[in-house]
DNA sequence: ATAAACCCGACTAAAATAGTCAAGTATCAT
DNA sequence: ATGATACTTGACTATTTTAGTCGGGTTTAT
């Protein structure tokens, strides 16, 4: 089980722009020279949050992005639905009637996937981005 | 992020184990036919396990498989530790003198990542065989 | 005008996953 | 004894996912 890196060049992505937003767009190429990160590939997960309103692009010279919410309203679970990266436990849910392994019964193990999955995704409902920053900012990284 | 079937299987079959431990040694074919896992597959499994001595094996007719410790001994931990599933949130903790991204500082959600881990691993430490075992049970599937 | 920046779809190499396959060895029931 | 059952082990492989790259746009400040 490991978190992808589209899922973490995210929130490392987005903390990079929380820290500059209040001032100007903060553009790509600069996130990517600080942050060790492909610019190409920053420019597809980008793509991704705009489309969930989590960050509002500015196009021309010295564009970039600013945050389209406030940062406390930024969730980890907001980013990583936006770029895909999801808790995938298991695969057995979406047939209602038939349960897994093809059979009717639910697999042995089920409702301790499912649990599993609440247990981490609590985890990403509290934490936000305004928490993450606050954290780095106590540190002077 | 997503689990991988060697660990779910490795737990299922366990659990499956589990139930009927206390009478015979297992096979691996009834197991196989039971889950509907490829017995190829739980072969794999089991040899890992039985490495780590979460399982012991008895070989010839009427063999099978039977645990090696008591249900309430083996935690999910063990488990996946056994099966090669760990996770793995970011690869930044091997070289302790510089940080990750090749710079001397920690990435900006290095701690972070850290904490998901822990959150996640205590979630395994808890949980036993012994648990999944009765939790099924008073559902009597 | 032109450079800086975003926009977007298509493509691809490498790694991981999820197995399969083949050729054993040990033990029990008869 | 012998055959059937079941574990043992290593090698191999197709598929999928990941982690990007590439190329060609469009927009806008200066």
């Amino acid at each position: 089980m490991k978190l992808t890196t589209k899922g973490r060049y995210a929130v490392m992505a987005l903390v990079d722009l929380a820290r500059f937003d209040n001032v100007n767009p903060v553009s790509l190429r600069d996130i990517s020279l600080r942050q060790g990160i492909s610019l190409d590939y920053l420019e597809q997960i980008f793509l991704k949050l705009r489309k969930k309103e989590i960050v509002q692009s500015i196009r021309g010279t010295q564009g970039g992005y600013v945050l389209k919410k406030k940062a406390h309203e930024i969730k980890l679970t907001n980013i990583f639905e936006a770029v895909d990266e999801k808790i995938k436990t298991v695969q057995c849910k979406k047939e209602s009637k038939r349960g897994c392994n093809g059979k009717p019964t639910k697999c042995l193990t089920h409702d301790l996937w499912d649990e599993l999955e609440n247990h981490i995704n609590s985890f990403f409902k509290e934490k936000s981005l305004e928490d993450l920053v606050k954290n780095n900012n106590e540190k002077r990284i």
